[in-house]
DNA sequence: CTGAAAGCGCTAACAT
DNA sequence: ATGTTAGCGCTTTCAG
C-alpha cells in the first residue's frame, strides 16, 4: 500500500538504483535526473522504508535517551526540556529518540533499557547523575555515550555541560558588584560535577575580590528543603551574611522560604542568587534572581554531538559548555549603603 | 556482527522457519524443539532485528505519543507521569514509544510529526488537550488514535480518563462532611471535558445535600495565577464562603496564596481542595488536600487500548476511567462549630 | 552517469 | 511437526 522505491523509480523513468542514491545525496547523479528524481518523490510522497533502509545499511535511525526514574519526575521541567532539545535537534538529523528511564537505584545485574538489550539504538544520551553500575554495563556494548548535564571523572566521554563555573563566577561578582562583602555558598551534594563547578567559580570570584569564601552545606538534598536547613544552619552559626548564592534555584527557593518566615526582607536584608532559571514558580516574592541555564540547547548539543560521533566514529571525546546568563530579577539589591569595612 | 535467526537455527540443528514460529510462539511446534530453539537464542543472546521484521510484517513496532509543547514543559510532571506509564507498558508490550511535543497553535498546513509523516508508527497516543487541526490531520493517516486526559466531543476514539466526576463530587463531600455549607468551585476553561467533569461531580455532591454551587472562574488560566485572580473576585463579592474546591491543585494554590496575603486562615476560614495531586510542592503550608489522579496508570491504560486495538482493529473505540483518590492534608478541616442555617 | 542484480534478516506460504 | 523458498524495500557492487 505504500508507495516504494519502484514507484518513485517508473515515475521518473528510472531505475530503483538512481532514486536510491538520489536519497543519499550521492553526487554522482546528474543535476537533471536528481531533479527528475526529486519532483516524483514529491508527487508521490514518498518516504523510505526505515526497515527497508535499515536491514542493509545495519543502522535503525534511532538514538536513546537515559535517565534516571526521580530526575524525570522532578517538578522542575529541567531534564524535560534537555530531552525536548534533543528531540528537536534529531528531526534535522534524521533520528527518533527512545526515551526510557532507569531506576535511581540501578544495580548491577539489574536489567538495560530494552533498546540497547536489542541493540536497537546507534547512540545514547545519558541526562543528569547516572549510576556509575549503569556506565559499566552501557560500556560493554560499545555504544557511543554523550553525557549531559553530569559527567564520570574518567574523560573518556563526550561531554555537555552549562558552563557552571562562569555562572558561579557571574552569580557572585554580581552580588560583589551589589556592595556584599559576606556571600555565603548554600549547596549539597558535593560529589557532583555542577554543584562542585559552581563552587569553583564563586571561589574565584571572591578571590578576585579578595573576600573570604562561606560555604554551609546541608546534608539532604539539593532541593528546598535543602535549602531551607541550610539557611537555618547558616544563620544559627552566623547573622552578619548579607548574600547568599545558592548552587541551584531549588535551594535558593526553600532559603528564601526560611528568611521569610523569620521576618528578614529578602533583598533588603539578604540578597539570593539561584541557579539554573527553572521557572518553577514565577508567583514567587520577591522573584529570583539566578543564572539561566540554556536546557534546550544543552539537549541540541548533546544530540549534535552524538551524531558527530556516529558520522565520524573515530571523533575523540569533546566537551561542550553552554555559556549562561545572569537573569537579575527582585531577590538581590544594592546592599544598604552602610559602609562596610573589608 | 550480530546474531541472526541463522545462527539460532543453526545451534538448535533446526531450520531458520522453526525459529520463527518459537518467535512468534505458533503453537505447532513441539515441546521438545520448542525448548531447544529457546536453548539457543538464550545461549547466544539473540534478539530478532526490528528492520527484518519489520519489513515483511510491515509493522514497526513504534507508537507515538503527542502532547503540546507547553503541556510537557508545564511545571509540574503531570504529563510527564503519563508518560512514564505509556513507556512502562510498551515494554511489555514490546514497542517503543516515540514522544514528540507540537506547537500548542498548530494550524492546518502546519506539518505533522515526523513519524505519522514517515509511517512509522503504528498508533499514537493522544495526551492532553490537542488543537483540533491536528486531530484532523491525523485522521487523513487512519492511525489508531488514544486519548488520555482529554477528548474530542465526537466519540470516535477510544479515551483514558480519570473519573473528574466522582473526584469532584468526592472533594466536595469531603467539604460537606466538615460541615461547610458554601463551598465554590474554581476554575477557568470550562471548555476543558475534565474541568467541566469535575463541575459536575461538585453539583452532584451539592445538589445532594441541597447546597447551592458557587462557581466562580478567571478568565485567565488553570495556573496558579488564575486561581489568586479568582479567589480574589471571589471574595469580593462574596465574602461568607467558607470552602474552595479547586478544579485543579495549581489553582487552589494560587487561591491559597491570596487567602495568606489577605490573612485568612488556612484551613481555620476557609477551607481548600485541590485535584491531580501533582506533588508540585510538598512544602507547601498547609499542605493541600486534594484528589488524587494517578498519572501512570493512566498512561499504562492509554498503551493498554492502544495494543488492543492494533491487535484487533475491529475493536470499538473504548473509554476507560481510571478511579481517584481523595487524599486529606492540612488545608481542610471541620467547620468551626458554628452553627450554620441552611 | 545509470541499470541489473544480489542480498540484508525475517516471515509465510507451500512442501514434505 | 518441520524444512524450503520466495520476497518484503532498500543499498551496493559491478557492468555498461
Amino acid at each position: 500500500m505504500p508507495i516504494t522505491i519502484k514507484d518513485v523509480a517508473k515515475r521518473a523513468n528510472v531505475s530503483s538504483a538512481t532514486v536510491s542514491l538520489v536519497i543519499n545525496k550521492n553526487k554522482r547523479i546528474s543535476e537533471k535526473t536528481r531533479a527528475i528524481v526529486l519532483k516524483a518523490i514529491k508527487d508521490l510522497g514518498y518516504h523510505p522504508s526505515r526497515s527497508a533502509r535499515g536491514l542493509v545499511s545495519k543502522q535503525n535511525g534511532n538514538i536513546g535517551f537515559i535517565l534516571t526514574d526521580d530526575h524525570f519526575s522532578r517538578s522542575e521541567p529541567f531534564y524535560t526540556k534537555i530531552f525536548i532539545g534533543t528531540e528537536l535537534q534529531a528531526r534535522d538529523d534524521e533520528y527518533y529518540v527512545l526515551l526510557t528511564t532507569i531506576p535511581k537505584s540501578f544495580k548491577k545485574p539489574d536489567s538495560l533499557p530494552r533498546f540497547v538489550l536489542e541493540r536497537n539504538v546507534e547512540g545514547t544520551i545519558l541526562a543528569g547523575m547516572i549510576p556509575w553500575d549503569l556506565m559499566d554495563c552501557l560500556e560493554e556494548y560499545k555504544l557511543p555515550l554523550v553525557f549531559v548535564d553530569y559527567y564520570p571523572a574518567n574523560g573518556k566521554y563526550s561531554v555537555v555541560m552549562s558552563d557552571n563555573i562562569a555562572g558561579g563566577f557571574q552569580a557572585t561578582q554580581h552580588l560583589i558588584d551589589c556592595g556584599h562583602r559576606r556571600i555565603t555558598y548554600l549547596y549539597s551534594d558535593q560529589q557532583h560535577p555542577s554543584i562542585n563547578e559552581r563552587f569553583q567559580g564563586y571561589k574565584m570570584a571572591l578571590e578576585k575580590a579578595n573576600l573570604d569564601s562561606i560555604p554551609v552545606s546541608d546534608e539532604g538534598s539539593t532541593n528546598r528543603k535543602g535549602g531551607y536547613n541550610a539557611a537555618q544552619r547558616l544563620f544559627a552559626k552566623r547573622k552578619d551574611v548579607t548574600a547568599i548564592f545558592a548552587c541551584n534555584d531549588a535551594m535558593a527557593i526553600g532559603a528564601l522560604q526560611f528568611l521569610k518566615e523569620k521576618g528578614m526582607k529578602v533583598p533588603k536584608d539578604v540578597s539570593i542568587v539561584g541557579f539554573d532559571d527553572v521557572e518553577a514558580d514565577l508567583s514567587l516574592d520577591p522573584p529570583l534572581t539566578t543564572i539561566r541555564v540554556q536546557k534546550e540547547e544543552m539537549g541540541i548539543q548533546a544530540m549534535r554531538l552524538l551524531t558527530e560521533i556516529l558520522r565520524n566514529n573515530s571523533a575523540k571525546p569533546r566537551k561542550i559548555l553552554v555559556p549562561v546568563e545572569l537573569i537579575v530579577r527582585g531577590s538581590t539589591c544594592k546592599l544598604n549603603k552602610k559602609v562596610e569595612s573589608k
